[in-house]
DNA sequence: CAATACACGATAAATCCAGTGGACATTTAC
DNA sequence: GTAAATGTCCACTGGATTTATCGTGTATTG
């Protein structure tokens, strides 16, 4: 199960991939993206800042400030996010690259048959979330229009 | 990440596995498993009661009682033991079959771009892991000599 | 310089995880 | 039949994580 905050998360780069899709794209505001993704503002922030921490969104401050896309949304990946948001995706810690961590009572990893059978599966999984991108969502609601927890 | 109950869970099955495997097999007392395993005693009981009430094993009581597996390993289902211990494993409440839920803040679950494009990722990853059992596991070890957290 | 916006840290309630403890029920060995 | 070994069940706990909310600070612009 992903976390409420990545769902959150989710919904919010589809408001500001929805409007990068725009003739004329404004910065959105905390506010404008609560509203339209039917996210708790407070909570938005929170999570806002960490996808920016993570180089996806950038920031403006003052004014007439807000939050937009970074990058072109075939180039954000879910499966980036969700490591960011949720933290590491392998089944077992001494599976993760980014977060390896040695399980406290394994004598031998390299003997080890969950791992040894859980590595199989995660490899097979990975193949596939890490080719989805934000374009592959927002394309895939294609006809009707999506407001509030669409 | 999968529980470190569901590990332990995983851990006992590999021993009475190899126990049924032998000439002569005998039911295992819930200490016997647990010194074998690496797994805390009392910590192991509830799991083994709830694998059992899961129709996976099967407990005697009395002197000289114990556990031992109630169907083939090629017939006891990682995913299963997985929705068991841990619970579900949809990506969201909305997609899983035995505890689906409706997300509270989901407008139309037809046409939700979230719910869409986990739902895809998680076909696929459903025909892997439902594929798995017990005897990939224990065939995946053949060689080594596997104790105490190996 | 004041209004508007993001930035950041503290805090808190609810839930989950990992594990322990005690009392009770069932069976077998003697 | 009784004692000992074993499984069964319920309650509880300490710590971490999740899901937020609040207050305050900082940057920008009209």
């Amino acid at each position: 199960m992903i976390t409420q905050k990545m769902k959150y998360a989710l919904k919010a780069l589809l408001v500001l991939g929805d409007e990068a899709a725009k003739d004329q794209p404004h910065p959105l505001t905390i506010e404008e993206i609560a509203k339209r993704s039917g996210t708790p503002k407070r909570f938005l922030e929170h999570i806002l800042l960490e996808v920016r921490n993570a180089g996806v969104i950038s920031s403006i401050r003052g004014r007439s400030g807000g939050y937009s896309l970074l990058k072109r949304p075939a180039e954000i990946s879910i499966s980036e996010l969700l490591r960011t948001i949720d933290g590491p995706i392998a089944p077992l810690p001494c599976l993760s690259r980014r977060a390896y961590q040695r399980c406290e009572d394994c004598s031998d990893e390299a003997t080890c048959r969950i791992r040894k059978v859980f590595a199989e599966v995660f490899w097979s999984y990975l193949v596939i979330i890490d080719s989805l991108t934000l374009e592959d969502m927002l394309r895939s609601g294609a006809v009707a229009e999506q407001v509030i927890g669409a």
